[in-house]
DNA sequence: CAGACTTATTGATATATATCAATTATAAGA
DNA sequence: TCTTATAATTGATATATATCAATAAGTCTG
């Protein structure tokens, strides 16, 4: 355990991946929220936050990995992300409704500190750098769902279950081997797919040497084929 | 032309619909905003912003109405809103790559602000409440588009049409009868399908009697339909 | 006003993907 | 270890939507 580079050696905080949001704070500012933080642990399965219910609280990945999805009334998902380590999570219904916009559920053992959203609210009053961080973060979230939004709306099957696959390797996983800990279903929400289409799609590489399943295990052999096939 | 509630009568400067952000400045930090600031005007077609390029102002919209829209390699372009008076473009590139990320093109006669992205820098580090302002816009964005990734990842083309319909009727022409300065290829992009999909997705609706369609005139006649087609 | 060009509409057909149903594999409890 | 539940896979079929092609309507320009 490394000591907190914001104050001093504090074993169990939120900012050993803290974060940058909180880079910028000042040492009062940090040992204030520090404080006041609450930390929980959530088991596989767990709901972290609820879709429609009040924000009270931001949430700062410790450890672990969630899912965030959007849940629509006939109860289809659409799986926005994957969070883990060092991330922040729950600040979109900020300064608008105050209600959480999507689900947030640890899909491994996840440990975060909640940090009250009225403090947050507060130094971001207090704070520039702080407020400038943000709207850096949110400007990222925006040209993130662009691409999703243009991605899941043109590519065909094929183009977007290598964008999944792509996406687990770059931005979760970041091997082109992996234990994933995602469901069939889960994936294909990512795809915005049915189950059966992505398993389907995912057999057709397989079948052309392109990646190798083993149940939850995935291997890609040809990440240019990968690329390739995104493009489309 | 009433006078400009930030710096007395000034009857050009593109104040008089604000972009709420500028509400927060201090009469000095506007009046320096307000003196660099470029008028210019665009004709029906002709591009305001292009995707790519750097981002070195931002757009207050004064007059007339814009399409907003993701260009995709291949060609197809995916129509993300419309932006009419009062509306601020342009700013999702800031502190993350400096580049649009969409086109922005008049539909009408146009008249903008232009501000520098470095102005707007300087006085984002400087005024909280604009950058709380900003923060707010931000979030609103995000709800906006992950309603819009699932509705158009999830719902069938009549859904998607009534979705459009709904958007011009709330958002945009505020009436239940207006005269599109749109094509159906643009509807269609709104929509995320084919113009030809879309049109006959319209004729079915017409001839159901949910709205009349003439041309460019939309005329909602049943609302409450329309609103059901949406939620399936 | 004629001709060229763009936009809108309609129809026939192809195709991608969802749906439904059945089977197999895996995990979790008793 | 047997039993039950859950997840993954495969196949057959239906369906929504795109594609292609042809025509019609409107708009611009010399």
């Amino acid at each position: 355990m490394k000591d907190c580079i914001h104050y001093g050696n504090c074993e169990i905080c939120c900012c050993e991946k803290t974060p940058s949001l909180f880079d910028k704070l000042s040492k009062t500012e940090f040992e204030a929220l520090h404080d006041q933080r609450k930390e929980v642990v959530f088991k596989p399965g767990e709901v972290i936050f609820k879709q429609g219910t009040a924000l009270t609280h931001f949430a700062c990945f410790k450890e672990g990995m969630a899912k965030v999805y959007h849940e629509r009334p006939e109860g289809s998902n659409i799986l926005i992300n994957l969070v883990g380590s060092g991330k922040l999570c729950g600040s979109i219904g900020l300064y608008t409704d105050n209600v959480h916009h999507a689900t947030v559920q640890a899909l491994t053992d996840v440990k975060i500190c909640l940090i009250s959203a009225k403090n947050i609210e507060k130094l971001l009053t207090q704070n520039n750098d702080m407020a400038v961080d943000l709207i850096t973060n949110k400007n990222e979230s925006i040209i993130e769902l662009t691409n999703k939004l243009a991605n899941l709306t043109y590519k065909s099957m094929a183009g977007r279950v290598a964008d999944v696959l792509l996406y687990l390797q770059k931005d979760i996983y970041k091997s082109d081997s992996f234990d994933l800990n995602l469901t069939r279903q889960d994936l294909a929400d990512l795809a915005a797919m049915t189950k059966e289409s992505f398993i389907r799609s995912l057999k057709e590489m397989k079948d052309s040497g392109i990646i190798n399943v083993n149940r939850n295990q995935i291997n890609i052999i040809n990440l240019n084929a990968l690329l390739l096939i995104s493009e489309k």
